[in-house]
DNA sequence: TGTCAGAATTTTTGATCAAAAAATTTGGTT
DNA sequence: AACCAAATTTTTTGATCAAAAATTCTGACA
């Protein structure tokens, strides 16, 4: 029988582990993991963190050098570019999709995550702001409750985050502006392609922070 | 020092291999599969096989069930639709990307697969279409030399592959059409938006042919 | 016959170990 | 000092085992 008592199993628990690490900019883009260290680090035995590896070696979060090593991968303008091409063609329409299953505590609950972001940029703490944006953004997402949407997308912001924090570093929070606002108000009033308009602009403004960083 | 002598640890050969028995139809929809079956299957350890069935978790090829199970996932309305929209968005580009790389000689090497399509398709061979079918198209994917978009790529046919050889299987291979010649004679003439245009064509066939199936 | 609890079996999971591979250090030679 | 090869250390990899979890089987009871 099944007895639903167990909690997941730990190679999933130090997945969500890991990938927060990356996607919130703890590891340095460049930066190769031993498979120890991170066991160590996190306090586990290393057969689970082989399996975490491996599935964010298949997201893109992590890449397999030419030895057997795996190192957070560095942007370049290419990947940039493609991973622009699919969020763009991707966000806006799970955004819609939410969207159209949100009530009026979701559009409360979005407006304090948006609140946590603004808080975050004014404080200037980068790993708030970048946990806060990502919290609005997937909140939507999940509403949207398109499974192969939200994987790849995730995928994709996993592999902008290192580079994100990155910039945010260089930069600090100054620049960054809250593009949020149009989205919630395009919300409030069912405006769907007022929402994907939103949701494209945000995306493009990212991509574009991003890619001042590659330039030089 | 680097002796680049050893050839790639075995998780990733039985990464492989699996993926082609997904990708081809080996494994029914819905089949769940154990950890101790496939690794007798193939003959190999049982470590390396779950290292394997993460990645292939993580790319969708496989889902873990609520217990702690895997099977390969069944095919569903919105799941075709979402992948629906980012094949289109995603694979017309790559052939763009890829096309634009082609020689020649290459225009040969498509032509040839491209045969092996036909002729596949003239005996009834499903598993030989299906293989000469990704053959031709990732042939020129390749070129494009885009790893995200491949990788996204690659992870959507996966999650096709086993209801595309379900179709094959009821409705024969007769319902199959070539659409492949629009693609190379475009290609040959240099016209790019034809290129698209043709992959966009194949990709709606494709995913309609699945979904008269999801229907009943 | 149908159902349900408990036993037996199968399977997954995580730790541990030995072997293979890669990186690092060491020491000698020029 | 600079370079190279051998030795040492670190790390990954895959097999194996015990424990946990889930499934299947069994038999008693209504």
């Amino acid at each position: 029988m099944n007895q639903l008592v167990g909690k997941k199993p730990e190679h999933e628990a130090i997945y969500s582990e890991v990938k927060e690490l990356i996607l919130f900019g703890e590891v340095a883009p460049g930066q190769p993991l031993t498979i120890h260290g991170l066991a160590n680090l996190i306090g586990a035995g290393v057969t689970p963190v082989r399996e975490a590896i491996r599935r964010l070696t298949a997201e893109g979060a992590l890449a397999s050098l030419e030895n057997r090593r795996v190192a957070v991968p560095k942007m370049t303008v290419e990947k940039l570019q493609q991973i622009q091409l699919v969020r763009l063609s991707v966000e806006p329409a799970l955004a819609e999709m939410g969207a159209k299953k949100c009530d009026k505590s979701d559009f409360l609950e979005l407006e304090k995550l948006d609140g946590l972001v603004d808080q975050a940029i004014e404080n200037g703490d980068i790993r708030r702001y970048l946990e806060a944006n990502y919290r609005f953004h997937f909140m939507l997402y999940e509403k949207a409750d398109a499974q192969i949407l939200q994987r790849i997308t995730e995928s994709l912001w996993l592999q902008v985050g290192p580079s994100l924090r990155v910039n945010c570093g260089r930069f600090g929070t100054s620049n960054l502006v809250d593009q949020h606002q149009e989205a919630i108000s395009a919300l409030r009033n069912g405006d769907m392609d007022g929402v994907k308009r939103a949701f494209a602009d945000d995306i493009q403004q990212g991509m574009d922070f991003v890619q001042q960083a590659l330039g030089e």
